[in-house]
DNA sequence: ACATCTTCGATGCATTGTGCATATATGTAT
DNA sequence: ATACATATATGCACAATGCATCGAAGATGT
């Protein structure tokens, strides 16, 4: 039955054994994104050894062997930018063969929306920055970002950094139009200019300033709280509170 | 700088090493789609070997070392499905550590767009065989889906096929609303009830006929060829082709 | 005190997309 | 010839949206 060395054989072998056999290494990355002066940023580590030292990278991990993918991104927050508990799901794969110039390296590419002060505490130390992304395309079209510093200067993004984060950016600009996202950009108490500009700053787009009002107040999706933004400097915003916490 | 034992490095080492050397294997499966008798249709192979013998699985391979994972899921589809050239793109990553009793085995899912002819030609060989989605949740809730064979009887999935099937299902039922999908799915001339019908098929509900072929007609998504179907038993309808070919 | 500026929040109107009903057209089946 | 099924066009009601206008409510400058 088995043994028989046609040729057949041969070619099934070829292909089996070099899948089984060598196995790549699998990683998650997180493109962690939050939302400031109606611009995207995004938390960065530097590398600190080759290859791509010195240049910018997401938060990563490697996958242990009996931890699930959602676990090992959770472990990236934690450990690399002290983060839990926010808003994080699976983004895409990418595994090129050479995205790594190690080894081979398959990354689990996971996005989190973070709250701004949240993120600027995680970018405490002296080798993780928070950096503003430039998206070169309009609407959903895709492609890499470009992330650049507080200062203004570009920072050099590590691997395929710069397409994990556009996907990013493509995926969240694609879930604004259904899902009840910027909710997790925002303090617990907002006004509707807020809500507005954080989503504004998503699509990289102005937005009807009252279309969006009529539009997410009909839905329900946000509550008045019955109290005023006295803190403005012009006529002072109700401020609202969301309806209910979906997308979890 | 190294070497130095303390309960830091130690910590740093028992992760690090854990994720590192003991290297989970990678496999890519794919959903392929068809809708025939308006419902949506896979192929599915049934397990020749323990874990899971005889139960029916997506067709799959291990990536190979050198191989980009867009390469495996072609190789997947034509070694186990003698397919190529169909719409076929990434859909998630399943991670679960006990999602394969052998060993740990993530999968990155795939699923393919594939006309009805194509798909009966490829199930040809008596371990692999047309199944019936059966869906069992409303628009885009999400969740396992059931595949029965073509007689009724129910197909055991093995692994979490089930829930691949399902996220394959939403995903296509997401994207059915901003793209232009359905294309994939009938041959080249078709009429508008034809492909109404395979909209319907995909969204599990039905659509109002007026409405549908407006949106169709006014978007210019698709264009008449000035030929009529006169095999139908009543009034043969206009026959349309693609306007464009884009979402590739 | 007063004017000016900014944003808030409400209202009206035109346009567009959609669901639904109606009417006619054009084939097959009996 | 008649019934039946679907195609194709049109009209109407309703909802969502973009856009313009208007008054309200704060801060700021003179």
């Amino acid at each position: 039955m088995t043994g028989s060395g046609t040729s057949t054989e041969q070619a099934f072998l070829e292909q089996y054994d070099a899948s089984r056999y060598e196995r790549p290494s699998v990683a998650v990355d997180a493109a962690l994104i939050a939302i400031r002066d109606g611009a995207l940023w995004t938390l960065l580590v530097q590398r600190a050894e080759h290859p791509a030292k010195g240049a910018w990278a997401l938060p990563g991990v490697f996958v242990g062997f009996t931890e699930s993918l959602d676990a090992a991104a959770a472990r990236a927050l934690s450990t690399k930018a002290q983060l839990s508990g926010v808003f994080i799901e699976q983004l895409y794969t990418f595994g090129d063969p050479d995205r790594d110039p190690r080894t081979r390296v398959i990354s689990v590419a996971y996005y989190a929306l973070v709250e701004p002060r949240a993120l600027e505490r995680s970018a405490a130390s002296p080798d993780t920055r928070l950096a503003r992304l430039s998206v070169p395309w309009l609407g959903e079209t895709g492609g890499p970002v470009d992330a650049v510093d507080d200062d203004g200067t570009p920072l050099p993004l590590a691997f395929d950094h710069a397409a994990i984060l556009g996907t990013a950016v493509k995926r969240i600009r694609g879930k604004l139009d259904y899902a009840p996202i910027g909710f997790e950009l925002l303090p617990p108490r907002f006004s509707l200019r807020e809500l507005r500009l954080v989503h504004e700053a998503i699509l990289g787009r102005q937005l009807n300033k009252d279309s969006f009002r009529r539009r997410v107040l009909d839905r329900g999706l946000v509550l008045p709280i019955g109290e005023r933004d006295t803190t403005v400097g012009h006529r002072p915003p109700e401020l609202y509170r969301f309806a209910a916490r979906r997308a979890r």
